[in-house]
DNA sequence: ATATGATGTTACCGACCGGTAACTCTCAGT
DNA sequence: ACTGAGAGTTACCGGTCGGTAACATCATAT
């Protein structure tokens, strides 16, 4: 097949930090790579040779490139919940705050760097054995990402606020998975604006 | 990886129409395959087997295995497309009609048996190369799917007719993703709901 | 009956995959 | 100065991949 052509896998990122420890090497490089090229186009060298050190040691801090992937996941599942929680804090006790902090923080963070789309759901969608170590994560960071929009929804007195998160919910996923398919200048584009209207007409008891 | 181990690659459908043409035979069991497993885990051996056919007549309809995997979403595309326009014929003249109508087959046709989510946007993400033969026909698809709800919300003469298009549109593709990682039973469940709300939202002037 | 084109069969190729063995090197802690 | 753990190096394994060559078989149309 084409992807399994000659030299071609090549980090995005420009330089990888080469004083952070080996295994942190490999997690960000290994990120890099599996999010722009795909799970099972980049091979275990490739990952070694991007974070500048060998096979052998990767097999020593992860037990399989399954594991790896997995690994990878959950770090990018931390660094978004720590976003959370650090949008949480700027807004604390301010659950509609919150909300649109989230959604005004979507633009400039989330979306702009996301031309491959989701890096879960490109996970999902190469991995199908439900039984995979990175599915588990996946499926989690999914369910607490949409659990929080529900609580968010419900603390902020909306108007049924478990139709309104799960909305906010589609939508984002939605946007999300169009970067690569309709492009940055698709209905992604218009998020903010979208979420913004459905905040407000939930904000009046019935609509 | 646990992808490349044993014999694991069985088809859903139980039974490859015998007397189909080959060709016939591959394209279904391979979009079978394909989407059931993903595509860099499905080999082309597994398919001909699958086809009740062998190797080399499928490299004789099919050039590759790339070109393969085009004409299969070529395929869909064509299939969802029809499903348009028989849709189109059944509210013949009446825009709204056809908006509603295609809300209420969703339930029904598409969301059911997508359990694995969104073949086309599965193939986008195992396909990172945009010169691949079937990226193109995944944004000319997507891309299609958004002007048709484009021209039916200004057709209607619903309020901001792009905004919501948009929306649908998100809604749409968010809900299928969902499918994979957060199940049946999650958000997707509403949409419908959602829509009907939202373009009763744009039916009076301004909102 | 024979020519023809589509299909089936077998064997093979080079490339690459995930993973392991055995060994050396480097360097911090004692 | 010694040691022991982590890191680097090289070579290798069995298996699978996409793709091709050469040939046998079959159905059909004339």
């Amino acid at each position: 097949m084409s992807s399994t052509n000659s030299a071609k896998i090549a980090s995005t990122r420009s330089s990888t930090n080469t004083d952070a420890a080996p295994r942190e090497r490999i997690l960000t490089s290994a990120l890099d790579l599996f999010y722009g090229h795909g799970i099972h186009a980049v091979g275990v060298d490739a990952i070694a040779e991007a974070a500048a050190t060998n096979k052998m040691t990767l097999y020593r801090h992860f037990g399989s490139k399954d594991e790896l992937v997995a690994e990878c996941l959950r770090r990018l599942a931390a660094e978004t919940d720590g976003a959370w929680e650090e949008n949480a804090r700027a807004y604390a006790g301010d659950p509609r705050g919150q909300l649109l902090g989230w959604v005004r923080g979507l633009g400039a963070w989330k979306l702009d760097l996301a031309e491959r789309g989701c890096a879960f759901l490109n996970a999902a969608a190469e991995l199908p054995d439900k039984s995979h170590p990175a599915r588990r994560v996946v499926e989690e960071f999914k369910s607490r990402f949409r659990e929080r929009f529900i609580a968010l929804c419900r603390e902020a007195r909306l108007s049924e606020p478990e139709l309104l998160a799960d909305e906010i919910f589609l939508l984002c996923e939605g946007a999300r998975v169009s970067m690569q398919s309709v492009g940055r200048e698709g209905p992604a584009k218009r998020l903010p604006e979208m979420l913004q209207l459905l905040i407000a007409n939930h904000t009046k008891p019935r609509r």
